[in-house]
DNA sequence: TTGAAAGCGCTACCAG
DNA sequence: CTGGTAGCGCTTTCAA
């Protein structure tokens, strides 16, 4: 089924139909019609890779992230796709599952794809992507990890500042044991995640202990992990951890070893997802606003919105500490077992 | 960047250029590693479009879903997604958010890419859908709603036996007042799974008093459906959730209004997603064994596996039951307040 | 083992 | 307002 079969079940010309199929408003009603008639008759859908192959633009934005079974990735998708909607675009995703092999695959597979324009929204890196990617000249968008250079925007959220109003929060509680969990690509001199903790933690809160810990990312990872620094012996008085996904699993391997959520141990997440108000008790965060990330994030690729398109533009986002239940003041002794 | 200049770098024709990309073994070693110096020299990606139009096939499967945030359907996906890339398919996925006109939009736009396959699991439908894929002649692959024809197949859980299963133990456990929450594409005379639980609770349960409720499919849906069920003066014994992630919801709602689970009221989920296991208290629920679902869900709409392909074909799954601690016996007198 | 060339289905430009 | 037609970038005969 092609455009030369409509055209001649309608009687015209491959590029009337064409012209209908595109609402180009030249083409007399009449004979609109008589297109449409035969289009709708034969079940005619035009393909869309011949399409983008003739037109040259594929009206499709990719976007790659490293977990889109975490809600803060999913939902840095939703506000992206619906504002690529509005705007004629459809988004095609990949995930990497943290894996930098994956990442190139992907990205690569976008390339192929012609994307319009590419969200780059995971935590792993792969040198070399950027060179790739710049050559390339397609208009990136790149959050928490890349630099800005000539087609690639930068978008992210101070979580140096972010970590800091947790630990100064929790240090101002009495906490004196603190713990940090993060999943493996957030972990390893590499992440800037961890530093910021640890640098943060002999900043503004000498004299505290503090131990890091890493698993997957997720609720078996968060539970793992849990349960691997309590079985190091360290006691932790707080738990930061590096997301709120992470965080709910930290909470059920708490709740199975018989510690109280804030009484025994405070507990704090990152990203504010709609799962850290719903689980028990409620996780006080930091959040993170993945719809200005995804609106950012399609503003920067947008080719008409000039404005957004500075080169090497750095968009940073300062994030908020939410307070809710899980957090308290530190015991004055160790709980009695 | 295209084959031609690609072929002109490295001295040769397009056809060799084409021929070593796809590994098309007859190519002499020396010409195809001048072929790779080029490609790799001047950063060419091949474009998938082109590939496809010239090549007649997509290499693409596509999904339909009703809500990619509910794990249910994010697990359905990562297993057709993982057997897909095994047998070399990249999978695109589109979101219906249970509105039957995104479902028909997702699905045009799936015929405009000439996927190989489509594989549509949501519990929406709209009337014309079944006819227009049959025209297409895609392999197709239902999954609860629509039904077995030419080129689709049908796969489905037996719901039905899933609700009997929890009215029957929650019948057992003495509970006399059930109430059924689903999301409103899963409530209404037309769906299988409101009739399935009203018709089970008349025959294993005569004498039980029941009620239906619906609001959106997830966290806050489920909370507000519990809202409006409480607020409505019922007060159910036990609670039904047509699926976990709604039930963590109401979960919460029942928290909110001091009514503990189990000891005030029961609660079942649907599913056995991660999550449910991850809540306080982990969720009684009806297994849906998505990996399965998902790996028959490829195989129905593989090419080679003609066996599979048996036109019309429907495969049903018996769900089981996991019992967790968000049920128990119904109390004995009205709790007081 | 390689090259030339005919499409794949559609868009867009040029005539009329 | 409509038709003819030259590509878009790649695959795939057919010859050499």
């Amino acid at each position: 089924m092609n455009l030369e079969e409509v055209a001649k079940k309608a009687g015209v010309s491959t590029a009337t139909v064409s012209r209908v199929l595109n609402n180009l408003s030249v083409v007399k009603n009449s004979t609109r019609a008589k297109v449409l008639k035969a289009v709708a008759e034969l079940n005619y859908y035009p393909n869309l890779h011949a399409r983008t192959l003739a037109g040259g633009k594929s009206h499709t934005i990719g976007m790659i992230a490293s977990n889109m079974e975490n809600p803060f990735f999913f939902d840095v998708f939703k506000t992206l796709e619906a504002e690529a909607r509005t705007h004629g675009y459809e988004v095609v995703v990949a995930n990497t599952d943290y894996d930098p092999e994956q990442l190139v695959r992907g990205v690569r597979l976008m390339i192929g794809r012609r994307v319009a324009g590419l969200a780059v929204v995971v935590s792993e890196m792969d040198p070399g992507l950027i060179e790739e990617l710049t050559a390339t000249r397609i208009p990136c968008v790149f959050y928490d990890v890349g630099a800005a250079r000539q087609n690639i925007t930068n978008i992210r959220v101070d979580y140096r500042r972010g970590v800091e109003k947790v630990v100064e929060y929790l240090h101002d509680l009495g906490h004196t044991r603190l713990a940090f969990i993060g999943h493996h690509s957030a972990l390893g001199p590499t992440s800037e995640r961890e530093r910021a903790f640890v640098e943060t933690v002999s900043r503004y809160a000498p004299g505290v202990e503090w131990r890091t810990v890493a698993d997957r990312d997720g609720l078996d990872g968060g539970r793992q992990a849990a349960r691997n620094l309590l079985n190091s012996g360290f006691r932790p008085t707080a738990i930061i951890c590096v997301n709120d996904f992470t965080a709910v699993g930290v909470l059920r391997e708490l709740r199975e070893q018989g510690l109280r959520v804030p009484t025994d141990v405070s507990l704090t997440g990152f990203d504010n997802i709609k799962l850290s108000e719903y689980c028990d008790p409620p996780l006080t965060t930091v959040d993170i606003p993945r719809d200005q990330i995804g609106r950012l994030a399609f503003a920067s690729l947008s080719p008409d919105k000039e404005r957004m398109r500075a080169p090497g533009r750095e968009l940073v986002i300062e994030p908020q500490m939410v307070l809710r239940d899980s957090t308290g003041p530190a015991q004055k002794k160790p709980r009695v077992r």
